[in-house]
DNA sequence: CTCCTCACG
DNA sequence: ACGTACGTGAGGAGA
């Protein structure tokens, strides 16, 4: 038996049903949002415009770093951006915001501009007649084995602004119906403790302790009552870091810390999780031999690079080849829980759809009728999906629209 | 068309 | 000494 025939294939006309439902979108919603995008966009730029003195494009990079470096003469980033044109991206402006008032405003503007060009205005012109949206999802868009979506992306709706978030708010269930998001909590880094058969991670997993909060006590050597939240801050993207691959100069940047700080963090990450380290070494050794990694069922990766004499290409294939199977495993894990539940849903006659999927996310149409059969089956096919050394979990949230499923 | 930027997991 | 966190898709600028 293959991957083809187990996963990728049933999955078909799985995706096939989702594509075909499509979800409701709340057009009067999104329409006032515009209204209020626009106006604030042309309000910012005219503060932009005057409190630099030009009228300018704000959206071309090209003229805006004329503008910051050239005419206000700010301090250029130390990182030139090798290219003709110094960055002007979102790191390099917030720390100009403490030279001039402009960069602050300027990311204020791009947020309003993001959000209504790629969402506000253009989801409504592919809504149906039936006032839903389709998207179309690519089985094989990704290297590691997830899915990608286009036309429109629906796995790049916003969430992480309260602004943003309004627009999560237009995507709402038929009439009689809720929505229900089930997201699996930290999958990667239970399958990385699966993988890596780490004692304090394995048992940290079984007991259900707050990973993010162990890292810190480990890493900062404090105890955990006496962890505040930027211990747990600083934990959690050690963690994120150990699952992409980190260096030292990557975990500085994200923190805002200096590199030999960071160095010490990783240093006392590894010494204190032995398994992470070792599975680590573990797979690069294994993948600078055959060339390619695999996930748990089997998926395969080629990684040629992992011998190049290029120090810079060889450290992207290492850092690819740790995280493939972790971001690989987990696309496969949903996959196989989505067919699963597809299967179950038919067989039982559900009118419940399934909707979406955003990597470690389902989103479902519930009838109110169906409501708590389908909490307790989507759960069920979600965590026991396969026999792991930790368990997975599954956060289950309902509601009224994407936005507020709780 | 490529580049830059930024939305998501 | 070098450049650096993994994986995507989309819109606007500019050639």
């Amino acid at each position: 038996m293959h991957l083809y025939e187990t996963m990728d294939l049933p999955l078909l006309p799985v995706l096939a049903r989702m594509e075909d439902a499509g979800v409701k979108i709340d057009l009067p919603k999104l329409r006032d949002l515009g209204d209020r995008l626009g106006s604030e966009a042309r309000a910012k730029a005219a503060d932009i415009h005057e409190k630099c003195g030009e009228i300018f494009n704000i959206n071309s990079p090209k003229q805006l770093g004329k503008v910051l470096f050239e005419r206000l003469n700010l301090p250029r980033p130390v990182k030139y951006g090798k290219g003709k044109v110094i960055s002007t991206a979102v790191d390099v402006l917030e720390e100009l915001a403490e030279s001039h008032e402009a960069p602050k405003l300027v990311l204020e503007y791009r947020q309003l501009t993001k959000l209504k060009s790629t969402y506000v205005d253009a989801l409504p012109m592919l809504v149906d007649s039936a006032g839903r949206l389709h998207t179309t999802f690519n089985p094989t868009g990704a290297v590691t084995g997830r899915l990608s979506s286009t036309n429109p992306n629906l796995q790049n709706i916003p969430i992480r602004t309260e602004l943003g978030r309004e627009i999560r708010a237009a995507f709402i269930p038929k009439e009689g119906c809720v929505l229900l998001a089930a997201d699996y909590s930290q999958i990667e880094l239970r399958l990385l403790a699966h993988f890596s058969e780490d004692l304090l991670l394995v048992e940290a997993f079984n007991r259900g302790d707050d990973i993010h909060s162990l890292t810190a006590s480990q890493v900062f050597g404090v105890p955990p009552m006496m962890l505040d939240a930027e211990h747990r801050r600083r934990a959690k993207a050690v963690n994120f870091g150990i699952v992409y691959g980190l260096s030292a100069f990557g975990l500085s940047q994200q923190l805002g810390i200096e590199q030999r700080e960071a160095k010490k963090f990783i240093e006392a990450y590894f010494e204190r999780y032995e398994g992470v380290r070792r599975f680590i070494d573990r797979v690069i050794e294994e993948t600078r031999r055959e060339q390619k990694v695999r996930t748990l069922f089997g998926r395969i990766r080629p990684i040629p690079d992992i011998n190049s004499k290029n120090a810079n290409m060889r450290g992207f294939a290492e850092r690819t080849a740790v995280n493939t199977p972790l971001q690989g495993t987990a696309a496969d894990l949903i996959k196989l829980a989505m067919i699963n539940l597809d299967e179950e849903m038919r067989t039982r006659s559900l009118q419940s759809k399934m909707l979406l999927q955003v990597h470690d996310e389902l989103l479902f149409e519930v009838p109110l009728a169906e409501l708590e059969t389908m909490r307790d089956l989507v759960r069920d096919k979600m965590q026991n999906v396969h026999k792991l050394r930790v368990p997975l979990e599954v956060e289950i949230g309902v509601g009224p629209n994407w936005r507020d499923v709780e």
